[in-house]
RNA sequence: GCGAAAAUAGCUCAGCUGGUAGAGCGCAACCUUGCCAAGGUUGAGGUCGCGGGUUCGAGCCCCGUUUUUCGCUCCA
């Protein structure tokens, strides 16, 4: 068993010598954390992202698609909170080489204040037992009122410094607050600086009139600002979902681990609308129909775990990861988060535009209440490759073999003279041009067909159609499993229905129903 | 962003106290052959991440920088 270190590096360079993923920019150094897909990785990836929206959008009744721009009207991004939630202040500690958000520190210390406003009551309360009254104690107190008025004087001077952006009044504010660092305890800080996680263009050729912009940074605003759009012209009635695939853009501080967190990166999310009250029942259906979607690829059940939030977003009342077995541990590829109403009150407060839903049945209007279902669709390109990647020991060596999901797979079949000559190649071209149209299929006719074997099981493709001087006679191949290496024999005729049964969208997605 | 380490052929790596770059695998062409990698011949491919400096001379020493990995931090 080698080192889950050598493991993620073996999956990163095979990804790179097989033409699954390059770095972006390569010949100029590469850029940090973005990554191409190359001529394998993207029919994998468009498999995967196939096979996502073909179980979502398909299979459901009351689902329905969506392709938003990356570019929206930035009024969106305050509406749904990431222009505040994005722009955290931060600060460094020099001693501890700890960063904080300068205004949890302040907010800490305002708490910390607030605690001792409990301990008067307290003591207080000891002191006039029966005859305490809390409420006049509160009013009257001159500790208190004295402690009240500093917090309220903090939290307004940062609150404006912040607004203005006059990051160094913050700093300024930690000093004179002699705010330390919890973990040294000292007081050495750097500047406060601005972090925005959202990137920033410009909508307008000229730079005096032109738009401040924000690449998204979540797709899940498109679907919300189309709500009413897609409801009316689709006549949907609730529960329905709209779901969608796409880019998004966070500048992240630290961009880590490969493919897993890119600065630019696609979701496959479903935003699925119901009426309030109903989101707990609707939040676990989702949280099982999901996981089910990830099992039905047979990737192992034990790589899979949920893991449920306790500290939830600015949006969320109840919030869970689908979490991974990556080469460096578990970690989140999917989200399903319980959005309540929060985002199209929003948007309906920012725009003006009401953004409720008549619910004809209950016969009155409301603001439906939303789940979430967030997948990182090169996430789980990572998880599909990383997992199925294995060296195989055999009796006489090992084999590189990329045990990838059929349905997923780049190729489904090569089709491989067992010589080049005698008609062989002929015969083989013949299969492939039948077989193009509902299959991915590669043709090889380099080398011993052993080595040709091997080097299909590296990119994962499942099977191997074998031409030999049998099949010029009687019109049969034999056919040679991945994953057993086992081999039959069959006509070709009866090719396209044997592949059809093991590789087909539709073969696969039929495992999801009941 | 901080700290540490690394960067040499497509991949994995070697390269002596500083003396003009190698291996294995892979790749391409041809020959032989053919059912589970590693037959033969030939060949392509590297200004040693990039930029400076020291030196008669730098893959090697020094400085800067980029990228990657690990730890911290962040993660709606």
């Amino acid at each position: 068993m080698k080192p889950a270190e050598d493991l993620f590096k073996n999956v990163v360079s095979h990804a790179k010598e097989y033409g699954f993923i390059f770095q972006s920019s390569e010949i100029y150094d590469g850029l940090s954390a973005v990554y191409d897909y190359a001529q394998l990785g993207v029919l994998l990836k468009n498999n995967i992202r196939t096979y996502w929206w073909e179980a979502m959008v398909r299979l459901h009744e009351n689902i329905v698609g969506l392709d938003a721009a990356i570019l929206m009207h930035p009024t969106t991004w305050k509406a749904s909170g990431h222009i505040d939630a994005f722009n955290d202040p931060l600060i460094d500690n020099k001693d501890s080489k700890k960063r904080y958000r300068a205004d949890v520190l302040i907010e800490d210390y305002v708490a910390k204040l607030e605690a001792k406003i409990d301990k008067e009551v307290q003591k207080a309360e000891k002191r006039f037992g029966d005859a305490f009254d809390k409420e006049q104690f509160l009013a009257t107190n001159g500790r208190v009122i004295e402690i009240r008025e500093l917090s309220e004087t903090i939290i307004k001077r940062m609150s404006k410094s912040l607004e203005e952006e006059n990051l160094s009044d913050v700093k300024a504010l930690i000093e004179e607050l002699e705010i330390v660092c919890p973990v040294s305890g000292s007081r050495n800080w750097t500047e406060v600086k601005q972090f925005n996680l959202m990137f920033g263009t410009k909508l307008g050729a000229s730079a005096e009139n032109a738009m401040e912009l924000y690449l998204r940074p979540e797709t899940a605003q498109g679907i919300f600002v189309n709500f009413l759009n897609v409801q009316k012209t689709g006549r949907m009635k609730i529960p329905f979902g709209i779901a969608q695939t796409g880019k998004a853009f966070r500048n992240e501080i630290v961009a880590r681990q490969f493919i897993f967190r890119m600065r630019e990166f696609e979701q496959m999310e479903m935003q699925f609308f119901i009426p309030p009250g109903t989101q707990k029942t609707w939040y676990e259906h989702w949280k099982e129909t999901r996981l089910k979607w990830h099992l039905s690829l047979g990737m192992g059940q034990e790589n899979y775990r949920f893991h449920d939030h306790e500290k939830l977003a600015h949006y969320a009342d109840a919030a869970a990861d689908i979490e991974f077995k990556f080469p460096f541990g578990f970690k989140e590829l999917e989200g399903i988060h319980s959005r309540t109403d929060f985002d199209l009150s929003r948007h309906e407060s920012f725009s003006g535009k009401k953004m409720q839903y008549y619910d004809a049945e209950q016969e009155q209007s409301y603001t439906p209440y939303v789940i979430e279902t967030s997948i990182g669709l090169d996430r789980m390109f990572l998880a599909v490759f990383s997992s199925s990647l294995q060296e195989e020991e055999l009796e006489n060596g090992t084999r590189t073999v990329m045990r990838i999901p059929a349905v997923l797979a780049p190729y489904k079949a090569a089709v491989l003279p067992l010589v080049k000559k005698d008609g062989l190649p002929e015969l083989a071209y013949q299969i492939i041009a039948d077989l193009k149209f509902d299959f991915n299929v590669a043709y090889d006719e380099k080398d011993a067909v052993g080595r040709r074997y091997r080097r299909q099981d590296a990119i994962g493709t499942p099977f191997c159609i074998t031409v030999d001087h049998q099949s010029l006679d009687d019109q049969t191949v034999t056919i040679r499993h991945r994953d057993s290496m086992e081999q039959e024999r069959i006509a070709i005729s009866e090719l396209k229905n044997a592949l059809d049964r093991e590789v087909s969208m539709a073969a696969w997605l039929k495992k999801l129903e009941p």
